[in-house]
DNA sequence: CTGCATCCACTTTGATACTG
DNA sequence: CAGTATCAAAGTGGATGCAG
């Protein structure tokens, strides 16, 4: 293994270059889910769904090399290794959303098999997010569904999203019902909100603020 | 072929299917050179440097089938066959820039045998433009490396950019001068700028606002 | 000449099993 | 928990063939 000969497209471009570091098979969605938090190698094993074992090992590698993921060894309680992103690893979040934004506009009904994972439901979020319509918005929402908490705070037109409760006493809880064995998708929890199947505690008018500034994507 | 198993991620969200989509290998390279004009196999061929003629022919068939690239039989005076974007391709474009300019921000020196290509140059401009130091500007710029020109138009905030002379009479035309055997890349078409290593006919003050306009990016 | 298709060596991926 | 080992199947890269 003394070669670091990766395979590159011969190009001096941005392009070539992003697609040399992140684009191999599994990288990105592997970036996104840490974009999220730092995980934990079995967490993303089954956060992923579906990637082998040795290529997850393997682009772990890469993308440390690359200098986009930092292997840390965890702190007090937990030990074990840790996967972080770096400032540049984070620095892929606005092309991520972006191509994320795209994939939405591209998405068909839900195939048999597909599934959802929160990571994916969060990034969504994050992408679908309008900063113009929030301009002036300060509000802080936890969204529940089925069994699992997302939060998103607007503060200032910036967003602070993840998983878990919200870090401040959220102005509106929305719990969302699902159809039973329906997807949890981005698109069928805003559907879910429209259509008023949802649950409310707080502020009740901040729904409707909830569903101006988190757009539902235009498309097929 | 009669199956039309193409492997997925087996994820209902955005980003698995944008790389579901365009995340093969060459897939936003063949994207990125189409998004400067349509273009034919060979050009295809010879503009991406290295691509085997059956991994092109395989990605055009999937691009196509995606709905991303349209086969088009070129009309009057040149027959035979032109690749185009569609406008769901065409709407690629804002992820694509965003990747680029983050693959930008990795890239170190050129390594030998790397090729600069015109597209990836116009693709850069575009990328590294910067509409909110364009407002109030209305300009005409007309770029000349070596045997190749690009033109780049600002108008209300608004880049026009592509391969050739300007569509309108240029306000300022920038003649760069390269060493020999060096990259026309666009970092070093800028620094050759910012150098002064240029030949200038038009109204030279217009360089100045050319350097603002378009940014170089930071990282390494 | 353009626009691919075919063939083949090589590499990567996916699935499963196994270990410190 | 955090990976490595193994192997079949699929994909990629390079060369070449060939019809319109």
């Amino acid at each position: 293994m003394g070669s670091v000969k990766r395979r590159d497209f011969g190009q001096y471009c941005g392009l070539a270059r992003a697609l040399e570091l992140v684009g191999e098979r599994w990288a990105l969605l592997i970036v996104r889910n840490l974009l999220v938090r730092p995980r934990r190698y079995t967490e993303l094993q089954t956060g992923l769904a579906g990637i082998p074992t040795n290529v997850l090992a393997t682009r772990l590698k890469e993308l440390e090399q690359a200098g986009i993921v930092e292997r840390q060894v965890a702190p007090a309680p937990a030990r074990g290794v840790v996967y972080a992103l770096t400032p540049v690893g984070q620095s892929l979040e606005p092309a991520l959303l972006s191509l994320a934004r795209w994939g939405a506009t591209q998405l068909g009904d839900p195939q048999p098999g597909d599934v959802v994972t929160p990571e994916g439901a969060v990034l969504n979020l994050r992408a679908q997010f309008q900063s113009s319509q929030a301009a002036g918005t300060t509000a802080a929402w936890e969204i529940h569904v089925r069994d699992v908490v997302v939060h998103a705070v607007v503060a200032d037109g910036a967003l602070t999203t993840g998983l878990g409760p919200a870090p401040v006493e959220p102005d509106l809880t929305i719990t969302v019902a699902l159809a039973d064995g329906e997807l949890a998708s981005y698109r069928a929890i805003i559907s879910a909100m429209r259509d008023g199947l949802v649950e409310l505690k707080g502020r009740r008018k901040l729904l409707d603020t909830f569903l101006r500034v988190f757009t539902v994507p235009r498309g097929a």
